[in-house]
Parts: structure tokens; sequence; C-alpha cells
DNA sequence: GTCTATAATGCGATAGAC
DNA sequence: GTCTATCGCATTATAGAC
């Protein structure tokens, strides 16, 4: 029954959210004007307002689907057998960070964006930290040295400085930036290789 | 001799400079029009297009006033006691991090800004990473395991993702990772707490 | 060096027809 | 749900007086 109640409205709409993105990602978010948005989506410019209040409301929505997308993902990936690694992956994309700079951007004047953007960032930083405790504990690291929180936040923000840096043609030093991360990730991957569902003999 | 040959034009010229990089700080890049910034530094539109033939070029010439500034500071403090700790503070000062992260929006798509942005960010590297360079090898790390350019993005990078996420509202996991990087800091820091002027009694 | 005035364009948002 | 048409305003940038 995809027909009725509210999910029919997928068409324009959607491809609204999605023209909006892609807008912001090459072009900025100052490009992503009401008519730009409705040429890229094909419809005309007023139709923006009649399932946007406003602007701000488009962008909110924007960022909403991108999170939504990005938790469903992660939650997925973290149970996985590996996820420092996919941490590390994920925020290596370059799509991306680079929408979240823009988003970053937004959200240093104006209020709504900020308000959805301080949400999300929470919420992804729960799962991450979670799944790194997870990792951390089955390699037997002290989580009181090492508070999982603080190890989840510099991988992830590592690889995101990487990102945002090589979208504007900065590359020095990131060769060996990532070689050290690199090492300290295959490091805890092969303290315990294949301890697979926590199964221990016993005890 | 301040009047004549070409250091005389220090009026309207450094106020709008001035008041270019306020605004951008304070309600983003976007909201730094020609009007606005006349406005702010006490004289009429038309006068922006006298001294900056458009926009970006006064763009650029904030980026530029600001990065000699930041790159004076720094040649400076790298020469004290703990550069470390000196990069640190640096790269958590909000003023400094606040119009780095509307540059670097800007820089996405516009390419005279990606430009200076690139240059300015490759000196400052190149200073940081000889201080670190200095402070690791005089507490005996191994800098083939732990190459500077890496310590010092590694430093850098962290400070500014703390003050950019505390810009828009998210501390989760600041007091723990902020914690992790001052232990570590110390650690550096007390190894060898006072070898002055490098003058060991011989050999 | 600083101004007034204005051209040309784009913006967010609304009213109302279909 | 989608359109046409429009209001009121801000933008970059230029021309030309003083």
């Amino acid at each position: 029954m995809p027909t009725k109640t509210k999910t029919a409205d997928t068409g324009a709409r959607q491809r609204l959210i999605e023209a909006t993105a892609q807008i912001m990602r090459d072009e900025g978010y100052a490009a992503a004007s009401s008519r730009r948005v409705a040429a890229a989506a094909g419809v005309k410019q007023a139709l923006v307002y009649y399932y946007f209040p406003t602007m701000d409301d488009l962008y909110v929505e924007v960022l909403r689907a991108g999170a939504e997308a990005s938790l469903q993902r992660m939650r997925a990936a973290l149970t996985d057998s590996d996820p420092l690694r996919t941490l590390w992956a994920m925020n290596s994309d370059l799509r991306l960070t680079g929408l979240n700079t823009e988003f970053m951007a937004m959200a240093n004047h104006r209020k709504a964006i900020r308000k959805e953007l301080k949400a999300y960032a929470e919420r992804v930083r729960d799962i991450e930290t979670a799944a790194v405790a997870v990792a951390l504990r089955s390699r037997g690291v002290d989580l009181q040295a090492y508070p999982p929180v603080a190890i989840s936040m510099l991988i992830a923000q590592t690889a995101r400085s990487l990102c945002n840096e090589s979208a504007v043609g900065v590359d020095l030093g990131h060769d060996e930036l990532r070689t050290s991360m690199e090492r300290q990730l295959d490091f805890l991957a092969e303290a315990l290789p294949a301890t697979k569902s926590a199964a221990p003999t016993h005890g």
C-alpha cells in the first residue's frame, strides 16, 4: 500500500531535498536558493514554499535525511568485525564531510540549523562511542585510561579533518598522519584477531 | 616617516578589513556584504570598491591579514619552553577557529579563497611541524615512529575540532578528550622538564 | 579619497488561478 | 499539487560629481 496515508508525496518533495543537498555540496549553502533548487528538481520556485514554509525548513530536512541515513549505516556497520576501521572509513567519505562543513558554517549563525545539528551530532557520538567501547573492551584495553568517547572523537575528527583539507587542496602531512593512524588501527585490530561472538570457553 | 610612500591609506581600508572579519565571525561570510561592512566601517558602500575590485579581493585580504598575525604569534611562541602546549592553546582560540571555519566553507566553492587558504595552511603547518620536531627531539622521542608533522596536525586539529563543536553547542565527550590530550601533553612536557637552551655539558 | 545615484540581477515569500 | 505573476528588498558593481 504505497499510496494513501502520507507517503504519496514522494515525488517533488524528495527531489527537492536531494537537489538541495547536491547544490550545497558542489557550490555551498549560499548557492542553494529556492530558485536554484527548484530548477534542479525540475519544478517551479513557488512549489518549494508549498513543501517547506521557509528555506531553513528545507535545509533542516536535508540535514535530517542525511543524518538518518548515516545513523542507519553506522548502526549496521558497528556490529561488524572492525568497528574502529569502519568509523575511520565512514568519516573519510568526501560526500558526507563536505555537506557537514556546510552545515557547520550555517549552524554558526542560524539557530534552527544549530539546534538540529547538535541533536544529530550527539546521537552519532553516542553510537560511535558504544561501538568503540565494545571494540576496546574485547581487545583488553583499559577503558579508564582510554575513554571510548575520546578515542571515537579522535578517529572521527581526524578522518574528517583530512577530508576537509583535501577538499581545498591541502595535502601536506596527510600521508604521515594517515600512516600513523593506520598503524594504530592495525595494532588494535590484530591484538585479538578473531574473538568472534563473545564466547570464551568460560569465566 | 609614517606618511608618504604607500602607508598613508591606513584609515578606511584597514577599518574595512577589520569590520569584515568581525561580521564574518559573528554572522557568517554570507552576512559580510559590501553594504554591511561599509556601514560597520563607517563609510559608504561604493568606497569598498575603491579599495577592493571585488568582494572576493576583500575576503582574501581579511584572510591574509589574519594569517600574517597568526604566523607572527606562532613564530614567537614556538621558541618558548613548551611549543606543544602553545600549539594546543593557539588552536583553541575561538576567534581564530571561527574565522577559519568560514574560510573553509568559502574555499569549497571560491577559487580565489581556496588558493589563498591553501598557501596559508601550508606555511602554518611548516612552522608548527618544525616546532614540534624540536620539542620531540629534545625529549628523546623517536621521530620515525612519531613524525612531527603528524603530531602537529593531531594537536592542532583536535583543538580546532573542539572549538568548532563548542561553537554550535556540542560538548559531549569534550571533557574526556581534553583530559586525554592534556595528560599526553603533560607527559611530554615533564619528560625532560627544563633543558633550556640546547647547551649540554658537551658531546 | 569619498560621495550620490543607479543599473542589473537575484533573493525569500505571498496571492491566487487551475 | 503545481503553476504564473508579483511585491519588496538586498546584492554586486559602475558612472560620475565633488
